[in-house]
DNA sequence: CAATATCTGTCACTTAGTGACACTGTCACT
DNA sequence: AGTGACAGTGTCACTAAGTGACAGATATTG
């Protein structure tokens, strides 16, 4: 997940895909500055195009509006949650699984990750105040909700559609989304990261499991074809 | 809660408050129409002034955004809701009070506050489209959110800004969300609305008990006084 | 190098939203 | 009745968000 990767992933014309999300990720990052020491109201849509040393046009062209240009640094500070229930196996529970994908992850991320992600924190608090901003933030935790209910459906053995399954992932998303704000905003009050870090796995695995009246969090029998006891389903990259 | 009550409730100057809402739910409601009819963004803000009968510029005092339009037609077809829960007496279970209540409404509903009903369900499936009516659509349920927490609290006894209660709120509120969407999808796709809602409060006191873990649904017992056994906490009207 | 397709800049334009000021009706006090 | 204060609205000029159209730059392929 470092951010110096470069594939060879374009068959013909533009290196589009590739190159347009690390143009609107670097926008994103500049917004995501100019937000948070300004506001948004503050900031104007040519400020942002000086700032990344881009023309305002182009700018439109990559975002449909101002505030729409914090999504990307948004969208990234959830993503390792998103991936790390993608890549949930059946047979772990849930505060075992994101322990181990945590200790994982920081070995790996870099530098700028770090830096993205505590822009991040700050969009998301910026956006208890700023209307404007909420919306992006909403828009990650309806991601989260969606790939939630894909991996409660697979553990139920159900339709990601059900009903049941849909009032599941919600529940458990909120729940989600209400511990991301109370340990963003501790941190940006200057609460020690580690002392947030360290036992909250459990306590993220139990939220989830009250929320969805104990059905999701712990392992899940696998009944059919019980020949597959190691790592598994991690196939999927957006 | 007919629509036609005059108070006198102004000591000086304009008549603020009661006649702001009023003419703020006017425009709602023919932005709601043009926004069904024509979408979003294929409707100006001088065609919603011109439909309510009022100057471009005053729509733009009483309301922020085109968007914002939406918001009290969406937020009154919560407020059954939210009123509600606000009396939802401690000795009482949910489902229980749902049935009464809903009872009650069903008496009392004018065909005005119906059809700004048929609306609200309307924009919330149009939430689901245009984003930028969504945004008025989780702000309602937002609303929802903290009302709950303010219930949930009483309920077991703690603050409003604990993070368990918090938690909790979070999940019950989007549980009720995901039903909302479902009921009301299923009303504009021609299903009877007997049939949704007649054995539907049993199905929300369980959401809700299933969303929180069990902890809220019950009735509490009151240990310290019990000397008022009758409805109780009504009081706030906002 | 030529051909083609994507990306970007520039400029004119529409539309959302604000500021400033004038006008009108109502209330309060005399 | 007269007058002043004030809230609500209309009008007009203005800023800022966002789009369309076209031209120039850049990169890929043959």
């Amino acid at each position: 997940m470092a951010d110096d990767v470069v594939s060879t992933e374009r068959s013909r014309g533009g290196m589009s895909e590739q190159r347009r999300r690390r143009v609107r990720l670097e926008i994103s990052r500049e917004a995501a500055r100019l937000f948070w020491a300004q506001g948004v109201d503050g900031t104007s849509g040519d400020q942002i195009a000086e700032a990344v040393g881009l023309s305002t046009r182009t700018i439109w062209r990559h975002f449909r509006s101002k505030e729409s240009c914090a999504e990307p640094i948004v969208a990234q500070s959830v993503e390792w949650e998103l991936a790390t229930l993608r890549s949930w196996p059946l047979h772990r529970s849930l505060e075992e699984h994101f322990a181990t994908e945590a200790k994982r992850l920081v070995s790996e991320i870099s530098p700028s990750e770090q830096a993205d992600a505590g822009l991040g924190v700050k969009m998301i608090r910026l956006a208890e105040t700023e209307p404007a901003l909420r919306t992006a933030w909403l828009m990650a935790c309806d991601q989260v909700e969606h790939e939630l209910a894909a991996v409660i459906a697979t553990r139920l053995g159900l339709k990601p559609d059900d009903l049941q399954i849909r009032l599941h992932a919600a529940a458990a998303a909120a729940a989600l989304r209400v511990i991301n704000e109370y340990v963003g905003a501790g941190l940006l009050d200057g609460t020690d990261p580690r002392k947030l870090g360290d036992e909250s796995f459990a306590f993220i695995a139990d939220a989830v499991r009250t929320a969805t009246g104990g059905a999701v969090g712990d392992p899940v029998q696998v009944d059919e074809a019980p020949a597959a006891p190691d790592e598994g389903a991690a196939d999927r990259q957006e």
